[in-house]
DNA sequence: TATTGTTATACTCTATAACTATA
DNA sequence: TATAGTTATAGAGTATAACAATA
């Protein structure tokens, strides 16, 4: 009515348009790259990064007999993983040591170092998830999870059947 | 127990460690990543960005007293903005005019081209919404939206209450 | 010649800081 | 001086391409 106050009533509140809060992709979008946000920063403040979690959490399932089997399991360019496992040497997390059958290749293992800072990490997305999900309680949570896997393992063997980057950050 | 054969067993097939794949914090991370990752492709292939349907969808809900108003509502940089309207108005989707009242000020609103503009970039999208959720019934995307819907209230109220930017891409 | 790990380079997106014109 | 819009610059993150060693 009133030609442009000086607060326009329509963005009194800085909000979404409804078209976009209401869209669950575009929920699902925000929230998780929001997620994401957070936990990168408060991983960094700890001293790591998401994609070290990422590397730590695959060689806690066993040691890796290539570079690029972790790269892949991440969906990580191979190029990209040698700076990260530079900087866990460094910190002695991880160890790389030649295969002597192939030796082009490294082994990637996990120290006894590098599983405590696993454990470590660990503790601070685990409470990252738990005030995220504060909301919800255990039986919701329980429900978002399986629709979630539901969703994602469609998206999985559909949306990037080859060399697609997923990107955990 | 083989020491490290050609192909690594525990890497058989590339898939991420269970403890991420399982957290669904981590899940949403992922899924809501890769989605606006698709959902900037499919726009960018349409000839428009992600932050050009964020832009037409606030501006389909009323004319912007000022530039800035759309900025807040999409947690979006001015400067960023100025660039995105650029475009938008050399193709006619949005037009500016100054404030008489407040010569600094430019009021932004839709042109006709640019409300078709926004229904078939919509459609994009919906299409997009459709692909991704297609494991789930009708009940379930209600519930998941439902259940993100809630999750996000909470986010947005408690985790950005000043500057954080959220980003809608 | 193909592959593993590595290094170097380029590009996209975003964040920050100046600049202008109005107030 | 403060604010709206704009422009310019720098940084992070990532993707791509070239490279050396080994097969």
């Amino acid at each position: 009515m009133s030609p442009l106050p000086d607060t326009a009533p329509e963005t009194a509140r800085p909000c979404l348009p409804k078209a976009l809060a209401e869209s669950p992709v575009f929920l699902l979008g925000r929230l998780g790259f929001e997620l994401k946000r957070r936990a990168y920063e408060e991983l960094e403040a700890a001293g790591a990064s998401l994609w070290d979690y990422g590397v730590l959490a695959v060689l806690a399932e066993g040691t890796c007999g290539a570079q690029s089997s972790i790269a892949d399991r991440l969906r990580l360019d191979r190029s990209q993983l040698v700076g990260l496992l530079d900087g866990l040497e460094e910190r002695g997390l991880v160890e790389r040591r030649r295969d002597p059958e192939d030796r082009r290749r490294h082994a990637v293992s996990l120290t006894p170092k590098g599983a405590e800072e696993l454990t470590r990490l660990r503790a601070i997305v685990e409470a990252l998830e738990d005030e995220v999900l504060a909301p919800l309680d255990s039986e919701e949570r329980a429900e978002l999870g399986r629709l979630l896997r539901c969703v994602a393992s469609r998206a999985n063997g559909r949306s990037a059947p080859r060399d697609e980057p997923v990107a955990v950050r």
